[in-house]
DNA sequence: CTCATTTACGTAAACGTTTACGGTTGATAA
DNA sequence: TTATCAACCGTAAACGTTTACGTAAATGAG
């Protein structure tokens, strides 16, 4: 009943492991006959290597420890969804964990990944492990590759391969696309400064006003802290009932674009005629509001699958991708909550 | 630079390998001082005991495997996110796998996982897998625990333990719900009868219609085939455009839901006035419409997390599982699309 | 002082592989 | 006839653990 083993087969056949082996690997010093008695009873005892002990062998466990904040989340999930296909490519399996935004569990599943023998770890980070850089540093092993991604980490000494996508561009197309769209008075969503990746829509949308002469206001700048519908809400809320209103607000994600969506609906605006929203990453809830929202899009699977591909060049071929930086174009998918016909 | 092993503290104390085992596992039979001794040089070291060694003794890797048919769904991720709750507190890792609704693939990654020497195999299986469900009850190790989660697959000798959800129940409730709000014309956008789960709901639609005195029409059942937006607005379009109009409509999923609420506000309904539209399993998506979504609510983080508590009795306490079929309180979620103000 | 017992540690097998090295058989060549 | 060599297979070490068993020295009782 049990997982047949090497030495199993052996004694069936009354001989020893080395030549079972051997003659499964089609070794040259096997003769014919041999071989084909033992492929012949490996067929019967439906004999499959033990991967644990090639892992101990090869100190090689085809595993890839993944670390994300949330998995709830479209993005993330489409993420992973590209790194397990690439990885099913390769015969590699991926170990997941849930930082829940923690840096202490980041930090945690890190070493735990390296007890479990992760031949690479990849990690969306949360913002708050900037904090904790220099453990993080000390943390990494060098021997095993390690991939960040989403997020900039600037070490002191330690090169580490990055995986953007362009924010910036991202950002400055849709940006573009709202002006284009006869909105003179742009809002922005954004996150907190604390977050390269907030940091980089916001210096795009300040980039952007200024470039085509539209003024830059820091009172149409609004902070968000929880990046939920209720929060776009309350803030747009606030925004709109202000004396200097908006007519376009360029939110941080999509989730905060529902919200800030919904606040203006209930204010009485038209989408897109009084007011454009823009959100970001383009997830699945903007095709469900309605209007439909316009967003700009991250491709999330093909980052996932990159990023394998990227780790797995290492592990496999000694590439090395210590100074990559791999940053992925963004999309603008305009749909009807920017798009006025007029 | 690599890691410390025991043969590296044994050779650093000059000693044996069993003696630095025995002392870090402070057993009786070596000496305090001895204790001492090797504490600090593992310390120094930062010995980490190898786990995939530990596996290759114990036969136990620690790791369960799950399959499912697509990460981006939110109710996938919940569950998957309980999982990873539960396992992180037991010291267990979860390594996943996508089949894309494709039964080979789940075939095929079952076995894999054999190979991987899991502890034990969560699926939630796509509804195809029951055409192939010989060959998978050959498959299947009775060694190695197996849950299935939210279909019913009934094998000819095997005893699997299942973990659903009470759709029967949740759906009676929300036909209910919709009667107590005075519709009176039910439709049912249900899904393929190959699937157990698509019956159930179709089920407790018939009855509950019946119970309460309403009638049952075949020609108000709709069968979706590839649960989109698009779907369901193409099949909720030719059904209101039909001689009996139905006056609310009970949809599989929220995603068909979705669809079916943008087809009804196309045409010029009200939700919920003239219309109103209920969905299922209150993922993300319900929150964002307008109006919101009323959905009848699936615990995805405590199935989940139960799945896991559930297959880990029986892999760490020997707990005889193969005849648990747990059954989980779904829950109405009564939102705009169905709540009448009069 | 001697024998039995305890204390404290070493040896080796086991988990399941792969593979360098050694050894036996038979055939071939000098 | 004997050295040479190929063909074929076995032995054992290695990956990193744990642990049953063996054994030496130290301790205690008589």
């Amino acid at each position: 009943m049990k997982r047949a083993t090497l030495k199993d087969l052996a004694k069936a056949l009354n001989t020893t492991i080395a030549t079972v082996s051997r003659a499964l690997h089609d070794h040259p010093e096997i003769s014919d006959k041999m071989k084909e008695r033992v492929r012949e009873v490996a067929r019967l005892y439906d004999y499959k290597p033990n991967t644990t002990a090639l892992s101990l062998k090869y100190q090689r466990s085809h595993r890839l420890g993944v670390i994300f904040p949330r998995l709830a989340h479209y993005y993330v999930t489409q993420v992973i969804t590209g790194m397990l296909q690439a990885a099913a490519d390769s015969g590699y399996k991926l170990l997941i964990a849930e930082s829940s935004y923690k840096p202490e569990k980041e930090l945690e599943y890190i070493r735990e990944f390296y007890e479990l023998n992760v031949d690479g770890i990849l990690i969306l980070p949360s913002r708050k492990l900037n904090l904790h850089k220099d453990e993080l540093e000390k943390l990494i092993n060098p021997e095993i590759p390690f991939l960040v991604m989403d997020r900039l980490i600037e070490f002191e000494k330690l090169k580490v391969p990055t995986m953007l996508s362009n924010d910036h561009i991202g950002t400055k197309e849709g940006i573009t696309h709202l002006i284009e769209q006869g909105y003179k008075k742009i809002a922005h969503l954004r996150g907190l400064p604390s977050s390269s990746l907030a940091n980089a829509r916001h210096d795009a949308y300040r980039e952007t006003l200024l470039e085509s002469g539209q003024e830059y206001r820091s009172e149409w700048v609004i902070t968000c802290h929880k990046f939920s519908i209720k929060e776009g809400e309350r803030l747009v809320t606030n925004l709109m009932t202000r004396e200097n209103k908006p007519d376009a607000i360029f939110c941080i994600n999509d989730i905060v674009a529902v919200g800030a969506l919904k606040a203006v609906q209930k204010l009485g605006y038209k989408v897109p005629e009084d007011i454009g929203i823009l959100g970001f990453s383009d997830s699945d809830l903007a095709e469900v509001t309605s209007p439909a929202l316009s967003s700009i899009h991250q491709p999330g699977v093909r980052i996932g699958k990159k990023s394998i591909r990227l780790i797995l060049s290492n592990i496999n071929d000694g590439v090395d991708i210590s100074n990559k930086n791999i940053v992925m174009k963004t999309r603008l998918v305009a749909r009807d909550s920017t798009l006025r016909k007029g």
